[in-house]
DNA sequence: TGACAATATTTGCTTAGGCAACTAATATTC
DNA sequence: GAATATTAGTTGCCTAAGCAAATATTGTCA
């Protein structure tokens, strides 16, 4: 299937305030802000209330697993959780079943911080929103959406000619 | 006046890949990772493409200049700064006229580089909005806009709070 | 002019992330 | 069942960003 991309954005006519990227930084930057201020009594980092709510949310338990699921790289997970163990936040527990394997577990105060996240992102994210009807919000959704399946798409493309080498000629 | 937020999102519903922020901040990612991928053969990093562009466009001379345009911190502008003279893409040269200054140039090289960027940005941005009408287009924009404007009036909002300490009872 | 304030940049310390090499434990294969 | 491969986690080395303290220079004001 060919696929031809609009021109919405062109090189001699670039402003990067009017394009989309610039637009969506700047945005989460100032959400990232909120997050981290209406956070700030728990002691958690920006870095680090999104792995506590994997784990609060069972979509992770052990390193390998939690790393996939922040999208991290295992070595920075590991030191994450140094940081976050130091605060006594998380546990390391080794698996008896598997001895390589780390089961992470939630202290009592970890928990405690992680059950505060849910209501601060549905602030945050309701109050940006202000303004906006119901359609209007399901439109934005909607758009972003097929912004990331065409970001999916690039990138099964890019991996798919990585792989094979100079086919195109 | 008074602001009523939607409630769009609830805490004992919410789901993150529902949301809008973590929709935009894997779009971002994949953009950067496409524009990093692009900007590969310029031994540019995602971290240095936005100051190197903003010194081509004249958007900024100095290491004070540069962190504003680049919302980056004094330090690590400097630090940032160290980084592309060690790879000849910029070069600092101390003000004559107050001593305190540092202008940093372009060197041919980063000009270069620099000039191969908006294609790039374009091509990516261009490419991820595959599919869109004209008129979905500026809708996207415009709910972005609406979100940042909702953001910065936030943001003036909680300064506004911190400078008058408890005027609220 | 001489003390003090303001400004520009740098540096130290910390958190944070990516990549590659390494260790230990488990799985596979001959 | 021993050699080999794979997997889980950690560590070293790098880039990168924030905050605060330090330095150097310029501006202000009495």
């Amino acid at each position: 299937m060919q696929h031809i991309a609009p021109s919405f954005y062109r090189p001699d006519s670039y402003r990067p305030e009017d394009s989309v990227g610039y637009l969506m930084r700047s945005i989460l930057s100032h959400v990232a802000q909120s997050v981290e201020h209406q956070l700030a009594h728990t002691d958690l980092t920006n870095a680090q209330w999104i792995p506590l709510f994997k784990l609060y949310n069972k979509q992770a338990s052990t390193v390998a697993e939690l790393a996939r699921a922040c999208e991290l790289d295992n070595g920075a997970t590991t030191r994450l959780l140094d940081r976050m163990e130091a605060k006594g936040l998380v546990q390391r527990v080794r698996s008896e079943q598997d001895r390589r394997v780390v089961n992470i577990q939630l202290t009592p105060a970890g928990t405690q911080a992680a059950a505060d996240i849910p209501q601060v992102l549905c602030e945050v994210q309701n109050t940006h929103l202000e303004g906006f009807s119901t359609e209007e919000f399901e439109n934005l959704k909607g758009y972003l959406r097929r912004i990331l399946d065409n970001a999916q798409r690039i990138k099964a493309a890019n991996n798919a000619a990585a792989d094979t080498p100079s086919t195109d000629r």
